[in-house]
RNA sequence: CGGGGCGUAGCGCAGUUUGGUAGCGCACAUGGUUUGGGACCAUGGGGCCGCAGGUUCGAAUCCUGUCGCCCCGACCA
């Protein structure tokens, strides 16, 4: 019997056992992947598509309400379109993946998979913009991408994933810039309101820019092992790709110019650093705004099924539409079962009902977060079960950030530095010089890297944490996924 | 791509050293007793032992190749 327990326990790897192994595990045994046989690929299940059905969601609304409309475009990029921007291409070249042939017939030019489609979709803007009246350009793409990448790990670097990626053609650089900021602070928003997940908003530095770029700009999020995620980038391309796909505008000056763009985009990513910053040793945790159940009943058999049966079905009939709810009425499982599934499925609140409550006019709540059980008046159901959701999802956000702030040092200088990254883990604030060699010293040595400049400086001290020059700005070290 | 580890039932593993026709626990199916924190009894189903060659009378086991997974580096969302 005890025996038996400790079999379970031992189903999901203790985060400290063994962080990677928890991490396998969860995705896993809670059914939100599957490997497929090829090489750094995987299979999205149900339970995580439908996770991640609701993130489009929460984000689509967000787009939409900044004026942004969906697209489509081709998932193959013939290869002189690709090899227009030196950088971009440059950046990208050794994770592309190419295709030579159609059927049998060798094709003339090689076809790439797209990483990322700047170019494909340039190609198309300098066509579509001819007057300033046509700008701004506010086009958004839900798709698949692919990069060849050397090591693989599910959600965080798979070689094929799910994203959505923004490009956006303005009229000048103020423009184009208030669009990149403007959208971070969408994905920020989304990060911390929907996925309570708090991130530091910043500027990466010029070595961690994106391939073509003027600007690059991130949000980074602390896993619970210490490791930073880059959640989301937002990009000011500037004018190099309208000069190299020729995308000029006739100004209300009757001049030519060229337009300034951006470009932005999360990923299915974002799942991996949910369940890394909110799992526990139990299993997944959902922030109840994204979890595909948000609630769900479990119905304790009584000696007459029917009383229990026709409670629940007015309970679930009652609530269907207002909240994300399961019933689990399957046979066979005893409740004790299903309640520790459920949490490792990461269900923010359960219900039970049995013969006992149903005497007293009440339901029994759980809650993930917390294991706390609440036992709620049947009348007061719906409107407790709204504020519980709230409760959650605001409590695993102050969680997120509490660990956040535990886990964020200062380094006044290189052996603080060196101590916090190398043995306490977490973020590393520093001022540094600016200069790259200090960033790639650190790198080098420590293996961390600047994340980002966040845009909330403090002011930590007059001279770099790295080589003792004057500082130039607070920046925020850590090693990362 | 370098170094290390591993592929045997859905999951976790034993068997490989010393070749002899595949096993354990959990899960699954059926029946019964159960059911408020992972129940129990009985019966049963499930395997190209990652894949392809080779050696051998005979290969999960030995040899070669290959694919995939995990960890540590390097590279990147």
């Amino acid at each position: 019997m005890a025996k038996k327990e400790q079999d379970f326990v031992k189903e999901i790897t203790p985060k400290s056992e063994d962080y990677s192994q928890w991490y396998l595990d969860v995705i896993l045994k809670t059914k939100m992947v599957d490997y497929s046989t090829v090489k750094g690929c995987m299979v999205i299940r149900p339970y995580g598509y439908a996770l991640w059905e609701n993130m489009q969601k929460e984000l689509d609304r967000r787009f939409k309400e900044t004026g942004h409309e969906n697209a489509y475009f081709p998932l193959f990029i013939p290869e002189s379109l690709l090899k227009k921007e030196m950088e971009h291409v440059e950046g990208f070249a050794p994770e592309v993946a190419w295709v030579t042939h159609g059927g049998y017939e060798e094709l003339q030019e090689r076809l790439c998979v797209r990483p990322t489609s700047e170019t494909i979709i340039c190609s198309m803007y300098s066509d579509w913009i001819q007057t300033y009246r046509d700008l701004p350009v506010l086009t958004n793409q839900w798709c698949n991408v692919v990069r060849w990448e050397k090591s693989t790990r599910p959600f965080l670097r798979t070689t094929e994933f799910l994203w959505q990626e923004g490009h956006t053609a303005h009229r000048n650089e103020e423009d184009a810039e208030e669009e990149t900021l403007k959208m971070l602070n969408v994905y920020a928003d989304f990060a911390e309101n929907v996925l309570a997940i708090p991130v530091i908003k910043g500027q990466k530095t010029e070595k961690e820019r994106f391939a073509g770029a003027l600007r690059t700009y991130s949000i980074e999020a602390l896993m619970s092992d210490g490791k930073a995620l880059q959640a989301g980038t937002s990009h000011n391309l500037g004018e190099h790709f309208a000069k190299v796909f020729d995308i000029q505008y006739l100004d209300s000056d009757n001049e030519l110019k060229y337009v300034w763009q951006t470009s932005w985009g999360v990923s299915t990513r974002m799942i991996g650093a949910v369940i890394m910053v909110h799992g526990d040793d139990r299993g997944l945790k959902m922030p109840p705004k994204v979890a595909p159940t948000q609630i769900v009943v479990v119905p304790i058999p009584a000696k007459d099924p029917e009383l229990v049966n026709s409670k629940v079905d007015a309970l679930y009939n009652s609530l269907k539409t207002k909240f994300r709810i399961k019933v689990d009425d399957r046979d066979g499982y005893r409740p004790g079962w299903k309640f520790n599934e459920w949490e490792m499925k990461g269900v923010p609140v359960r219900l039970e009902i049995g013969p006992k409550d149903i005497e007293k006019g009440q339901v029994v709540a759980a809650r993930r977060d917390t294991g706390e059980k609440i036992f709620i008046p049947e009348e007061k159901l719906e409107e407790t079960l709204y504020q519980l959701l709230e409760d959650i999802q605001k409590n695993m956000y102050e969680q997120a950030k509490q660990f956040l702030a535990d886990n964020t040092y200062v380094a006044h200088n290189y052996d603080e530095l060196k101590e916090i990254v190398e043995e306490k883990r977490g973020m590393a604030k520093a001022m540094v010089c600016g200069d790259e060699a200090c960033e790639i010293k650190v790198k080098e040595e420590t293996g961390a890297t600047i994340r980002n400049i966040p845009f909330e400086q403090e002011d930590l001290g007059e001279v770099c944490a790295v080589c003792g020059k004057p500082k130039k700005h607070m920046v925020i070290f850590a090693k990362s996924y």
